[in-house]
DNA sequence: ACTGTTTAAATAAACGGTTTTAAAGCCCGT
DNA sequence: ACGGGCTTTAAAACCGTTTATTTAAACAGT
């Protein structure tokens, strides 16, 4: 690192001032075409780097936006992150991503971290038990929230996600269609609004067909492959019988189905099982997964629009944005086989 | 937002100077205890958020730490950074993360925002066909770059990855040794170094035990469980009839696997494969996968570790630093079956 | 030649911290 | 009363930008 090239190593290897100087490299009429040109070329020529912590300490914008997710690994959250990434990309703005793994701890330290670097805006999918106070701990200090996938009671930020309520309830729908009767939902913990939502939509749409809600057919669990392996056994050895799954998403029915398939039977044709969210892997599973489509990206893609579209004042978004599910029917769900003794 | 509180504001509350503020919040020995308690109490009180772009303006270190890979959203580089994040979570340093897709600008666009933002260091796998130039833009400019998992010719920073020529050739002896004698290699570019390594290591292994090696049955291809599963057609169309398959790496086993299942063959039984990684999810596949362990969590950790070392000064690291991979051995693979007509 | 306008560039004051240097206050011995 | 050595606090310079305000120069118009 020879030396650090700044606004002032230009002025005076050009004998005019920072000011010229910085007015020219951002495009400023004040400066002439010719000066601008010659300040620019220069720039390059040093290889100056443009220093913008210096700059946002001037005009309190430093183009950064944080994002915290319970975990970026989680295909679902991918999904999402990757409509964040390529929405705030055409902006030119920086984003900072965190996992919170449902600590509100560590939740509240990324949003603490934020406000020091002043950042712009955060978007966040909350912690189980995260308080109004860490939320609007951020808005007070000047940095807007949106919410994602999760809500949180009493605060009226804006918040996108889809209607969990209504799509499990086409999941369900679509298993008693077929004409099971005895269907487990798997994966998942009802701690959180989606939980609740979602085991609503599981219990609205068996009691429309008439069927008792049993809730030792409701089998919680870590959503994630290896929940929906581990969920195989209890489910396998339920004393009801369970002839299909609602899963609490793909990759617990994925983990069931191979969980299932372990045990020697086939999930599809001996028991039907439904996934959630749409993931890309949902289609190259084997069986192909029948399931949810959960508009990850639209999710994605609203929530950075709103928020940057706040940030320059042009629109205020507000209230809740539900994105309606659509189902995705594969083979991983079929008939209700006749039962061997009936 | 009632108002931005800063040292001054705590200062004239209390009669004292900001700089007896700022000292006594960095628990300088210079300020009185019961002084620095008074301080500290009203910071609390009022909320106070430090403003670190200010005080990295004066000290010229950010705590900010780059991090870029390929895609986040793959397993692979998941587990690593999960090491990394870690890691540096233990000395409170912010990481801003990136994938770069393998677009050279991209990953450039990235250095050039950690460098404006005044990042202290950056991990990084390089992008195909990453110029030296672009990694001495971070190092010239004071901020030190540590590679993992890909090299880059003509460069000596240090780099932490798994030794892929000794992964792949301990693959390709356990299939040697259960008998196989045709056996493809599917997925993957030979375009990095690390493809280069792979491919080294399987023509290697074939070559000790004597059995001729054919290029046909390189099926490179995209690094996902879709490439491995869109290029199971090709393997089974195979003139040569494989009867094993050394994958890229877990996801394409996985994919490839669930091809070989599509077109109603039994893999482990009808056809081995191998994966490469131990992701997470190889123990819970169907059949569950032998693979090869790349030591993700180590080179994560020992990346981060080694930045971290280099910082703070105590220990300059340099060169290469190889993983020993591990075979671990499940029901993917089995030995040749007789040939029907054999 | 003298205003009055435009246009181009320079000056200087923020922004919110850190850190060096200097001063003030106090205790104590002589 | 004086001064040496400590501890504690204040003052001021600085970090690299942005931007409102001035200044300077050029040019018209009368």
């Amino acid at each position: 690192m020879a030396q650090k090239i700044k606004l002032s190593t230009i002025a005076e290897t050009l004998g005019v001032s920072t000011a010229t100087v910085s007015l020219a490299l951002r495009d400023s009429p004040l400066v002439a075409a010719v000066t601008r040109e010659r300040i620019k070329e220069q720039a390059r020529a040093l290889g100056y780097i443009y220093n913008r912590r210096a700059a946002s300490l001037r005009t309190s914008r430093s183009g950064i936006i944080g994002v915290v997710v319970h975990d970026i690994m989680n295909p679902f959250y991918a999904e999402i992150l990757k409509a964040i990434e390529s929405e705030l990309d055409r902006d030119r703005q920086t984003f900072i991503l965190s996992n919170h793994y449902d600590s509100v701890e560590k939740q509240r330290n990324f949003v603490e971290t934020l406000l020091q670097l002043g950042g712009d805006g955060v978007i966040m999918s909350p912690a189980i038990g995260t308080p109004p106070e860490d939320i609007r701990l951020a808005e007070d200090n000047g940095m807007p929230a949106i919410l994602i996938a999760r809500s949180i009671d009493g605060l009226d930020v804006p918040i996108f996600r889809g209607d969990d309520s209504y799509g499990i309830s086409l999941a369900t729908n679509h298993l008693i269609g077929l004409g099971h009767r005895t269907i487990a939902m798997v994966g998942g913990t009802d701690q959180t609004s989606t939980g609740r939502d979602r085991y609503q939509g599981y219990v609205n749409a068996l009691r429309k067909a008439n069927i008792e809600v049993d809730p030792g057919l409701r089998i919680p669990g870590p959503r994630t492959k290896q929940g929906g392996f581990e969920a195989a056994v209890h489910f396998l050895s339920l004393p009801q019988k369970p002839t299909a799954a609602v899963c609490w998403n793909d990759l617990v029915a994925i983990g069931l189905m191979n969980g299932i398939a372990r045990a020697g039977l086939v999930p599809g044709r001996d028991v039907s099982v439904t996934g959630y969210d749409d993931l890309e892997e949902a289609a190259i599973a084997t069986p192909a997964l029948t399931t949810v489509w959960n508009g990850q990206s639209e999710v994605g893609r609203n929530a950075a629009r709103a928020l940057l579209d706040k940030l320059s004042g042009s629109h205020e978004p507000d209230g809740i944005h539900l994105i309606k599910p659509e189902m995705r029917i594969r083979q991983s769900t079929g008939p209700l086989k006749p039962h061997p003794e009936g």
